[in-house]
DNA sequence: CCTCCACTGGAAGCTGCGGTAT
DNA sequence: ATACCGCAGCTTCCAGTGGAGG
């Protein structure tokens, strides 16, 4: 039943968007004066998980690099690139040679001093996640080569703010903010309908089923086509003739932990005894998780790194932390259901 | 209300790794 | 070979904080 299966991966692109002109002309307009050579300040792009900040932020430079032979672009996503190094390589990597650049021995000052060398065509680089980024001085840096040109897109905008020193936060404050909000559940399936349209066979799907993997993903595009691309999987493994709203139902839980799921796998083995132990619990205190995390490998870390882990686990929203000093407990933010 | 102390998170220092330079 | 370099991950140290119990 799938005849495009690209159409259904989370960094798909599409060709037109819909729903989503306000925030396309809005973008734009801010980054038109690129066109003519003009200096250009930053965009600030914020909204909750998947509602296409992402997605229409790709869009709209690509159109823009469309509209202008003379335009550079790059996108790093700062979850994976979280350090200044691999954040600074991806950027240079976008505009000129990285070949004799070596991850150990090339300190990150020579990274950013070649990027201060670039003269070419403008540069808009789209940062990614970036409340992720673990040194938050880099933007700065950036924000100081004038050639180069940021769009930064966040989802918790209040955390972004809060690692920013006091010039960077007055600065992007007063940049071009685009704002995006949850889809309504008419245009998430309008969104599908579109998908359906690119890339699965229509005959396949039960009447209203696409309204129902709207509803199920509650505004969220990315859950909504993942529900959708799960649910065809099904369909086409098992042999059903329908993908009906029951499937669509089975396979919505596997599809909003998968995010979280690729978050675990990247955890270290330490990291996942920690996460586990609180998934057991439910809610635990540092002390009883220390103690717990102890018993159960073989060479622990210390209590100081132990807390590293926690704030990582913390912001890579795995668990959720109550209270201040003594009354401090963790605990888990999911369904916990893991495969 | 006051004191204790479990806990947090910043800072500095150490180590091992992957790499270059001599 | 050997010395050296920069970084990431870890440890050690510590000042600060707020909840619990006298």
């Amino acid at each position: 039943m799938i005849t495009d299966a690209r159409v259904l991966q989370p960094e798909f692109v599409p060709g037109e968007v819909q729903h989503r002109d306000a925030e396309v002309n809005h973008l734009s307009a801010a980054l038109r004066p690129l066109i003519d050579g003009d200096p250009t300040d930053p965009v600030l792009i914020d909204g909750p998980p998947g509602v296409g900040k992402t997605c229409i932020a790709r869009f709209t430079v690509e159109r823009l690099r469309e509209a202008s032979v003379a335009l550079n672009h790059q996108y790093v996503n700062c979850w994976e690139e979280y350090s200044r190094f691999k954040t600074l390589y991806q950027i240079l990597d976008g505009v000129a040679s990285t070949i004799d650049i070596h991850r150990q021995s090339t300190p990150t000052d020579v990274l950013l001093d070649r990027l201060r060398d670039y003269d070419g065509p403008p540069y808009i680089v789209i940062l990614d996640e970036v409340d992720q980024l673990e040194d938050k001085s880099l933007l700065y840096d950036l924000y100081r080569i004038p050639e180069l040109t940021m769009v930064l897109i966040v989802n918790d905008e209040a955390q972004l703010f809060a690692g920013l020193d006091d010039r960077l936060n007055s600065r992007l404050n007063a940049c071009t903010r685009v704002h995006f909000d949850t889809y309504p559940k008419s245009e998430l399936t309008a969104i599908l309908h579109d998908r359906v349209r690119w890339g699965l066979n229509a005959d396949y799907l039960q009447d209203g089923v696409l309204p129902t993997i709207a509803e199920l993903a509650a505004g969220d595009a990315r859950t909504a086509i993942g529900i959708l691309r799960q649910a065809a999987h099904t369909v086409h493994t098992n042999s059903h003739d329908m993908l009906t709203d029951s499937i669509a139902e089975e396979v919505a839980p596997a599809a909003r932990t998968e995010i979280r799921r690729n978050a675990v796998e990247r955890l270290t083995h330490h990291q996942e005894v920690i996460y586990t132990i609180i998934n057991e619990a439910g809610e635990i205190t540092p002390g009883d998780l220390y103690e717990a995390y102890r018993d159960r490998v073989d060479n622990s870390k210390t209590k100081r790194t132990v807390r590293n882990y926690l704030a990582k686990l913390e912001q890579y929203n795995l668990i959720a932390a109550d209270g201040q000093t003594k009354g401090r407990r963790y605990r888990t933010l999911t369904d916990a259901a893991l495969a």
